[in-house]
DNA sequence: TTTACATTTGGTTGTTTTACCAAATAAGCA
DNA sequence: TGCTTATTTGGTAAAACAACCAAATGTAAA
C-alpha cells in the first residue's frame, strides 16, 4: 500500500470515526431532514451546550456537515446528503448478530444446556 | 428519545466506529473481496500480529465480520457483504472537503491575498 | 508426544476522546 | 451603548483506545 493509498483510507476512516458516535450520528440523522440550528439540536441532546458545539465542530471538521450564521444563530446541514444512504445496511447488520444470538440461545435451548447455567 | 431508540443508535454507531480505524476499514474492504485469513491480511498490515487480531476481533464484536477456524488457520469474511455499498458516498464527503478548500485557495488569489500572508 | 505454527489473551503504557465548567465572542435588541 | 441570547473556545479530569511485548492456546506435522 503506498502513501497515496494510505492517505485516502485514514481519510475514509476518518468520516466513518465521525459518524461512529451515538450524539453525532444522531445529529446527522436529524440534519437528514433539512438544516437546523444548535439550538434546535441541542432540545434534544441531554449535555452541556459546549459539548454539543464540539460535536458538531467535529462533523464540520470531517466534511460531514457545514454551517452558516444567520442572525443570532447558526445553521447546519448535511453536505453530502447520501450519507445515510447506508442506514439500512447498518441496521442490517444490527439484525444478522440479533439473529447469530438468537440462534445460539435456541441451540442452547435445544440441548438443555441452559439449565445447568 | 426514548430508551430503545437510544440503544439503537448506539448499537449503531458502534458499527461505524468500529468501522472508524483505517485499519479495520482497509480489513473490511480486503474481505469484500472474499474471506481471508489472519495471515494473509498481516502480509499488508505493518504492526504486531496480536494488534491485528485486536482489531478484527473488535470488528467482529461490532458484527461486521465473522470467523472460522479451519485446520491451523482462521478465516474471516464480512457478515454483511453491503458494509461497503457507502464507499463512493464516503469519498463523495472527502471530494466536496476537497473542492472546498480548492475554492478558498482560487478566492484567495483572486483577492490577492496570499502576497500578503 | 514433542515441536512448530497461527492466532489470541493479558498486561502495560502513551495517546485520544469525551464531558463538564468557566470564560470568550458575536449579533440583535433595549 | 450596554444587555441578553446563541454559540464557541480553553482547560481539565476521567474513560476509552491502540500498540507493543510476553505468554497462553489450539492444531498439525514430525
Amino acid at each position: 500500500m503506498n502513501d497515496r493509498e494510505k492517505a485516502l483510507i485514514e481519510a475514509k476512516a476518518n468520516v466513518l470515526k465521525a459518524l461512529g458516535h451515538p450524539t453525532r450520528l444522531w445529529m446527522a440523522e436529524q440534519l437528514a431532514g433539512g438544516e437546523k440550528c444548535v439550538c434546535e439540536l441541542a432540545e434534544n441532546i441531554d449535555a452541556d451546550f459546549s459539548t454539543i458545539s464540539k460535536h458538531l465542530s467535529l462533523l464540520k471538521q470531517a466534511g460531514v456537515v457545514i454551517d452558516e450564521k444567520r442572525g443570532k444563530q447558526v445553521y447546519y446541514r448535511l453536505k453530502v446528503p447520501c450519507i445515510l444512504n447506508f442506514m439500512p445496511c447498518i441496521e442490517a447488520v444490527l439484525q444478522a448478530t440479533a439473529q447469530t444470538h438468537i440462534d445460539l440461545m435456541e441451540h442452547k435451548r435445544v440441548a438443555g444446556q441452559i439449565d445447568v447455567l
